[in-house]
Formats: C-alpha cells, sequence, structure tokens
DNA sequence: GGGCAAAAGTATACCGAGTGCAAAAATAGC
DNA sequence: GCTATTTTTGCACTCGGTATACTTTTGCCC
C-alpha cells in the first residue's frame, strides 16, 4: 500500500510471498493445518522449503502473519482519540463500529471463508497459542498508550490494558462460537452489540453488582 | 499424597517420572531450556527418550507439570468460600495470603532457585505460551465456578472470570520482574500488597476514575 | 547491450522433537 | 518357577526448522 511500486525485485518479492501465503490458506482450509506439512505448502506455491522459510519464519506465521496488525490496534485507537476524552470510551466506540462493519476481529464475520478460517485455526493448538501472544503484545502496547496519553500510572496502565484487551477478547470469541454454531451475523447483531455495551459497563464500574444488567 | 503406596509398580513409576523431572530441571537451569536437548534429559535421568515421553508429552511439560494445578486454583477458591460472600473478595485475600506466604505463583518469592526457574521460563518462549495456555485454562474454570457459585449469568461470568485472572496475572508478572532485577521480596512484600489492594480495588470499582488510589 | 556485484533461490544434508512398531525386560499373581 | 501383563527399549521414521555451499536472477553502470 505505502509504496504500491518498488522496482521489479521488491514487486516480485511480494507476490511470491503472497504466492506461498495464497497456497498455504488454501491447502490448510481443505486438509487442516497440523496435516498440511510446510514441504507441500512448498511445493504448491512452487518454491523450495528452504525459500519459504526466508519468506515466513515458522509454518504458524504463514497464517497469523496476516492478523499481525490488530495486534496494535487497540492501543492506535487510543493514542488517535480526541484529545480529553475517555480511552475505554474510545476503545468501545472502536468495537461497536467493529460489530457493525462486521469485522473479522469482532467475531461477527459470517462469511464462509472467514468462518472455515477461524474454525482452523481453533482446532490447531499451536496456532491458538499464537493468538494468545498477540494477546500479550496487545496489553503491552495499549499499556505503553495509556501510560503516554492519558498520564495514567504505570501499574495501573497495565492493570487497565489487560482487563480491556481480556473483555474484548472475550466478547469476539464469544461472537464466533455463536456464528460458529450457526447463528447469522446479522441476527447476532443485536445481541453482541448489547453484549458489549455490558461489558464495556462492567469495565467502567467494576464488578460489585453483576448481577443487574442483561 | 493421596495413596502413599499402591504396589511397588506404582511407585516405581513415581520415582521413575520424579527423577526424569528432577534431571530436566536441573540441566535445564544449568544451560538453559533450548540448549538442552530431550536426549540429553534422558541420558541425564538413566532413561529411554522413549521412555521420556511416556511420562512427559511434550518437553515442555518436563517443566510446567509443576505448575499444573494452578490452573484451577483461581476456581477451587471461588468454590470453596464462605457461603454469601463476594467470591471477588475471596480471590482478593487468597492472592493476599499468598504474597504473605511467599508462594512462587504470587510473584513474591525471591528464593535463588525460584528466580532461576522463573527466568528459565521467560527466556523460552515456548514455555511463555504454555504458561498463557494456563491462563485461558484458569479463565474457563473460573467462569465455571462463577456460574455455578454465584449465579452469575455466562456472560458476564466470563467477563468477570478473564479480568480477575488477567490482573492476577499481571500483578504476579510485576512482583516477579522486580524481584529478577534485585529487590528482596521483604522489601517489596508491602508495596505488592498495595499494588494487589490497588488492583482488586480498580477490579471491584472499574477503571472510571482510576487516579485517585496508589 | 554486456558484464558484474549483490540479492534471491535451490539442493542437500543436518538437528531436534515427537511417534510407530516390535522385541526385550521387569513385574504381578499364581 | 511360570505365565500374562505392563513397562522399557532400540530403531526407523516424519516433520519443522537451519547451515552450507552452489546456481540463478536482478539492478546497475559502463
Amino acid at each position: 500500500m505505502e509504496d504500491a511500486k518498488a522496482g521489479l525485485r521488491e514487486r516480485k518479492k511480494r507476490r511470491t510471498r503472497a504466492t506461498i501465503s495464497d497456497a498455504a490458506i488454501a491447502l490448510f482450509l481443505e486438509h487442516g493445518f497440523q496435516r498440511v506439512s510446510v514441504a507441500q505448502v512448498a511445493e504448491a506455491a512452487e518454491v523450495s522449503k528452504r525459500t519459504l522459510f526466508a519468506y515466513f519464519p515458522t509454518k504458524e506465521d504463514l497464517v497469523v502473519h496476516r492478523l499481525a496488525d490488530h495486534e496494535t490496534e487497540a492501543a492506535r485507537v487510543v493514542r488517535a482519540r480526541e484529545p480529553g476524552t475517555d480511552p475505554l470510551a474510545a476503545v468501545r466506540e472502536h468495537f461497536l463500529r467493529g460489530l457493525r462493519e462486521r469485522d473479522p476481529i469482532s467475531g461477527l464475520n459470517d462469511h464462509p471463508q472467514v468462518l472455515r478460517l477461524t474454525r482452523m485455526i481453533y482446532d490447531a493448538p499451536s496456532l491458538v497459542a499464537r493468538m494468545e501472544g498477540f494477546k500479550a503484545g496487545a496489553e503491552r502496547e495499549l499499556a505503553l498508550a495509556l501510560e503516554e496519553t492519558a498520564d495514567t500510572p504505570e501499574l495501573t496502565a497495565r492493570l487497565a490494558a489487560v482487563q480491556i484487551v481480556a473483555v474484548q477478547w472475550a466478547l469476539a470469541q464469544d461472537n464466533a462460537r455463536r456464528l460458529a454454531g450457526g447463528e447469522p451475523a446479522d441476527a447476532r447483531f443485536e445481541g453482541a452489540v448489547a453484549d458489549a455495551r455490558h461489558a464495556f459497563a462492567l469495565l467502567e464500574n467494576g464488578l460489585r453488582q453483576p448481577a443487574a444488567q442483561r
């Protein structure tokens, strides 16, 4: 996106990278992540195994490199918010927009491709582990953003960050689970919004009397 | 502990298991997790590689099997609380007791062995990933306990669980980090208690006006 | 357009984690 | 002591990932 054409060499590298990734996803979706070897992926992409590993450091990266920028998403949202506004509100509104736009990260996208990809990831423990790793990264980034833009003390920022990330993740997982069970995204939408509002209210007001809502 | 002696066969298996684990930990502590191969561990324990894998399904399990029961700890605490009391308070008091007793899980144990083990784990990405996995298990168990013993609705239970687990983990990590930096546990104790109280207050009262305390 | 240095790709052999299989050893119960 | 069962072992194998040494492709300068 940044510099669309930057010499033949660069363009060819991009194409090779895309070819490998596409071949990998296609094979993984068809046969399952575990049952496809990197050698098979390399063969399908017409590339040597060594070259594959020059583009993607691990087998898991063939899948998760597409999701990598979500790691900094919450932090970016907090940094980009209107000055003087509540960081938590900014994250909430961003999440609600994700729901409206059926952003896959919100768990509310029911395109067959997305559903299959989600299922594929949750069927492979090593991929789940990578997702958990993303969570840890998101917590770190968000904590930093809170420290720097609100002037939250270090520990408080870290605590707020882990709570916010954990809650967002739980909401998305819940949506994804329902959609995987056959519920259409449009049918789930209102409930998802209500659940998100409830969850963010819990974050704002605490766990003290949680039985009131929902 | 349960059935201390249950036939020679059983006792010997226990001994073998302990021998393997001890040899593994000793080697890992001395040379680092990554730089010791399972073959070396097997040799040190005077056991074939095949036998080692009969006792421990993966290399990581050689380390983390000792921490496995912490996965259900928060859930057990919630289930075992005085009827009618607040689950969050139960978890808080349990965590504070962990600090007083210098329970390694609280991050406040500065015995050299514990410090080295902590460092070893954080130096090995695959071990860190396993710890994150424990977190996920703890969340699931705690959510279940909250649903069943308080009558919290499913989503609220899950949201509370992920927040509580995330906060406990963050507190422990913060303590461990400070101790790894040379601070003695006794010197850290009061600060750790204050931080824990602050964190649980945040959980109870929400992130709304967090700048007041600490 | 030809030549050349650097970058990219390849073949091959290798390491370590983990598994399948069948033979060998240890143990329990008689 | 004998036999059935469990445990252990050796070996060969798969798969993810890496080191090395080599060939091909590309950018570029003349």
